[in-house]
DNA sequence: CCAATCACG
DNA sequence: ACGTACGTGATTGGT
């Protein structure tokens, strides 16, 4: 028996309208290099994808709505007479829609005098009679009368990913109605969309009881004396000629006068090449990356060929002297600790690979290293994975991952695969090589080999592609100056490690560990039941339901068990000041005592990682484990006893800038009052108290004036609310804005500095750093106001806190410099934000503390002076 | 794999 | 009227 023909009709107009609104707050980001949106392109192009995936239909048309008048408009003047013009980036796709629908093999019509649902309610009736199968997409609800058993009507749901099924018997479910009776609940009721009225303070609750009751509209008027004289009634009989019309009006035709017939529907499939073209023209990379591999780049895939290094064939790379791109790779993340599976030299026209890393250390390869010119992906990776065989890498000429997170710091990816399609450039994805988790291995040897080859060609590919694109971006000296070599000194750091003495952390984790023990039992008997006290859940549930304190705040999924929660719930119960002191020590135990024991290494150090392209304003960021939060305040700071320096007689030494940030937006906003604050070295929260209470000299300026002023100097830079620093100061919302107002008034040109931002990032789609940094704000257009206003406070954010980034990357280029330049022992081991730690002889302390602050106060030249604070001490604790 | 919590600047 | 501070990472429990 064969199959029944399966026919798609699709509502392009009401599709391409929710698929233009599903992607409307990310416009910007669907737009081609000509300047032509392609959201909408986007959405109905994987909307086609799915339902044609889903499906499989034999035949499809998409029905659109013909420009100018319907027979509706003739018949009710005001027909779609309320609705706004489509916006004219819709408007525009829509020819660019019915290109995709041809070149995907896909039949559309439209006809003078109809709407496409017309058209949909023609064909679907005549494929009916033909006993096809056939499902109807759309958006607009009102194509459900058309359900039968054999066409079924989904429409979207949240965008165009989503279909809801109505069938019959769904539409029963949902209604109480069969699909002919929707037309005369809408007659009843009206369109608003539309524009036709229905009857008066008739909605859908109201129709559909009465269509339930009479069955439809022309049976409700022959029986209206069945009805009780009421409101309802009245309005039901002065609306009758409108119920009749919006009747007729919401009645999808289905002997619309059609030119073509079912005869003319086909689905093909897509033609690869022009789709191909299309895509490249729209600029849609993901698209692009779904279609199958041209024949032309499969000629290439069999076109690779490489060179397997052995000794004897060693002359040949020695032999190159042109741009190389050069990895050493790994399996796993961690390159301090992951085993080498082999390395790559790819040249324009040659390839070189290898299992085995022992290669790297021969004197011949080593000579031709100091002279190779080696394009990268993540440098800093192969700097150190080269440095634990004992080579050294000479600097290197162009990162790809630091070129594009450069370009954009949202968009990066940590996978060569994923930053090369974003540019047009194809190379599989690792994890498609070499699979993930507990599956991920080394390939076959011809699959390895080949996977470094095409990563090798896609480095060399993108090194032209970004360097291009960052000089657009006036990010090249960032890129070159700043990025570059500073990912040369981050990797010295962590190659250096920290050591981290066991003894004392052990004995601190045991009397922590104690503390844990005793307060755990001290818990339980208060609470009167055991529980697992790490699970807020559970904590919630005794102290909310068992003891029945006062729930101060939920989260998503629960009673909120956070530490201010607590502090408000101390006089109520004295098992919260246990439960409080029990999760300082837990935390301290398992992040700061098992966390650091179980990440020395066996040589008696921790090396973390930075992450140089991790941060959406130019901070670094630091993993396995993070050094950049290390307890400093309360009983907790003592951890930093256990950071040492790794050899007897040397010391730790810490310098740290000054408030920053505060110094960054004084001279960024060139606010005078503020710049005249730092020029007198004058106490600036002191100083902002005083201005904002209305003081007259800092003796006037009390504790808690000053804790004030400095959380309102924390909300400033954070891109300030009311609301925010109320909630944090504990003041009223009022009186929280009374302290903003005083801040812009005393601090004007503050204020014009954060409208300011805002406007840049509206006007032009991105903020910088004094250094040219970017960060994309695309949320800046947003209809979503939470979205809106946090686009808001990061583009007043950012450039405060990623300049004072620059600033201290700037000064840690220049250190290395200095220290190698002056011969000193000491060494460079952290960076904590604001912060640089170093470790060095006792007698080079002396020399640190005189040239470590100058080097960091000159890093750059800005309207106030840069303030440094250095101290140093057997310890980290003690460098404070 | 996510949510909650808490550590840092 | 909308609900809100900016940037991170590790651990734990629970699906």
């Amino acid at each position: 028996m064969a199959d029944k023909v399966k026919l798609l009709l699709i509502d392009g107009n009401s599709v391409a309208f929710r698929a233009f609104y599903a992607l409307y707050t990310q416009m910007d980001r669907f737009t081609n290099s000509e300047g032509l949106h392609t959201n909408a392109v986007f959405a109905f192009n994987n909307m086609l994808d799915n339902i044609v995936a889903q499906q499989k239909p034999d035949k499809i048309l998409v029905a659109f709505d013909k420009s100018g008048g319907t027979f509706r408009t003739k018949m009710f003047g005001d027909y779609k007479g309320q609705r706004d013009a489509a916006p004219s980036e819709l408007l525009e796709q829509l020819p660019v829609i019915k290109e995709l629908l041809d070149d995907h093999g896909m039949a559309h019509y439209e006809l003078q005098d109809y709407e496409a649902d017309d058209i949909i309610g023609t064909l679907s009736r005549e494929a009916e009679k033909a006993g096809w199968e056939t499902t109807i997409v759309t958006g607009d609800r009102d194509l459900t009368q058309l359900a039968t058993d054999h066409i079924t009507v989904q429409v979207t749901k949240k965008g165009v990913a989503e279909l809801e099924t109505y069938t019959p018997a769904h539409i029963e479910d949902k209604f109480g109605l069969t699909p002919t009776q929707i037309i005369d609940m809408k007659g009843l009721m009206g369109d608003t969309s539309d524009n036709y009225p229905g009857v008066t303070k008739v909605g859908e609750k109201t129709a559909i009881k009465l269509v339930t009751q009479f069955g439809s509209i022309e049976d409700l008027y022959d029986n209206l004396d069945q009805l009780k004289p009421s409101k309802m009634k009245e309005n039901l009989v002065n609306d009758e000629a409108q119920a009749r019309l919006s009747k007729t009006l919401a009645t999808i035709k289905v002997d619309a006068p059609l030119t073509i017939g079912l005869d003319d529907l086909h689905y093909a499939g897509p033609d690869i090449e022009k789709l191909r073209a299309l895509y490249t023209r729209l600029d849609m990379r993901q698209a692009l990356a779904k279609l199958p591999a041209s024949a032309q780049e499969t000629a290439v895939h069999e076109a690779i060929t490489y060179t397997v290094l052995d000794d004897a064939n060693l002359a040949a790379l020695l032999d190159v002297h042109e741009p190389a791109a050069f990895e050493v790779e790994m399996l796993t993340e961690n390159y301090h600790t992951a085993d080498p599976i082999g390395w790559f030299v790819v040249t324009a026209d040659q390839a070189f690979v290898s299992s085995d890393v022992t290669l790297l250390t021969l004197p011949a390869v080593q000579t031709w290293l100091t002279e190779a010119k080696l394009a990268v992906f993540d440098g800093k990776r192969d700097i150190v994975a080269a440095a634990r065989l004992g080579v050294t890498l000479p600097a290197l000429a162009f990162d790809v991952l630091l070129a594009s997170y450069l370009l954009n710091p949202d968009q990066n990816a940590n996978d060569l695969g994923q930053i090369a399609q974003d540019h047009g450039v194809s190379v599989p994805f690792d994890e498609t090589v070499y699979g993930k988790g507990a599956k991920r291995h080394v390939p076959d040897e011809v699959a390895l080999f080949t996977h470094f080859v095409e990563k090798g060609r896609a480095i060399l590919a993108l090194q032209p592609l970004l360097t291009t694109k960052l000089k657009e971006q006036e990010e090249t000296h960032l890129f070159t100056e700043l990025e570059m070599p500073l990912a040369q000194v981050l990797a010295q750091m962590e190659i250096t490690g920290i050591t981290l003495e066991r003894a004392t952390l052990k004995a601190m984790g045991d009397q922590w560990r104690s503390t844990q023990t005793v307060l755990e039992e001290k818990i339980y008997a208060e609470a009167g039941v055991k529980f697992n006290l790490n699970s807020p859940k559970q904590l919630g549930e005794v102290l909310f339901e068992k003891l029945n304190l006062p729930v101060i705040k939920k989260t998503k999924t629960g009673y909120s068990t956070s530490v201010e929660v607590l502090e408000e719930l101390k006089s109520a119960s004295p098992i919260i000041q246990d439960i409080l002191d029990y999760r300082q020590v837990a935390k301290l135990f398992s992040t700061y005592v098992t966390g650091l024991l179980n990440a020395q290494l066996a040589d008696g150090k921790i090396h973390t990682r930075y992450l140089q392209t991790l941060t959406q304003t130019g901070r670094l960021s630091s993993v396995d484990p993070n050094l950049q939060n290390i307890p400093a305040r309360d009983e907790g700071k003592q951890v930093r006893k256990a950071f040492i320096p790794s050899k007897p007689g040397w010391q730790i030494f810490s310098s740290d800038y000054s408030q920053i940030e505060l110094r960054v937006l004084a001279h960024i906003s060139g606010d005078a009052n503020m710049q005249e604050a730092f020029k007198e070295d004058r106490d600036i929260h002191a100083n902002t108290a005083m201005k904002i209470f209305g003081l007259d000299s800092p003796d006037q300026v009390t504790p808690d004036m000053r804790r004030q002023a400095k959380a309102t100097n924390f909300g400033i830079v954070y891109g300030i609310s009311d609301f925010g620093l109320a909630k944090n100061i504990g003041v009223t919302r009022k009186q929280a804005k009374a302290f903003i107002d005083g801040y812009f008034e005393q601090y004007p040109q503050v204020h014009d500095y954060m409208e300011k931002m805002v406007k840049v990032a509206r006007e032009q789609g991105y903020v910088e750093t004094l250094m040219h940094r970017h960060r994309y704000l695309g949320d800046i257009h947003s209809r979503n106001f939470n979205l809106r206003s946090f686009a808001e406070r990061t583009a007043m954010n950012s450039p405060i806190q990623g300049s004072a980034a620059d600033i201290i990357k700037v000064a840690m280029i220049r250190m290395q410099a200095m220290l190698d330049e002056n011969h000193l022992h000491s060494r460079m081991l952290l960076q904590v934000h604001d912060e640089l730690i170093f470790e060095g002889p006792a007698e080079e302390m002396a020399t640190l503390a005189e040239l470590v602050p100058k080097v960091m106060d000159s890093a750059v030249s800005l309207a106030v002076p840069l303030k440094v604070e250095s101290h140093y001490g057997p310890t980290w604790f003690d460098a404070k």
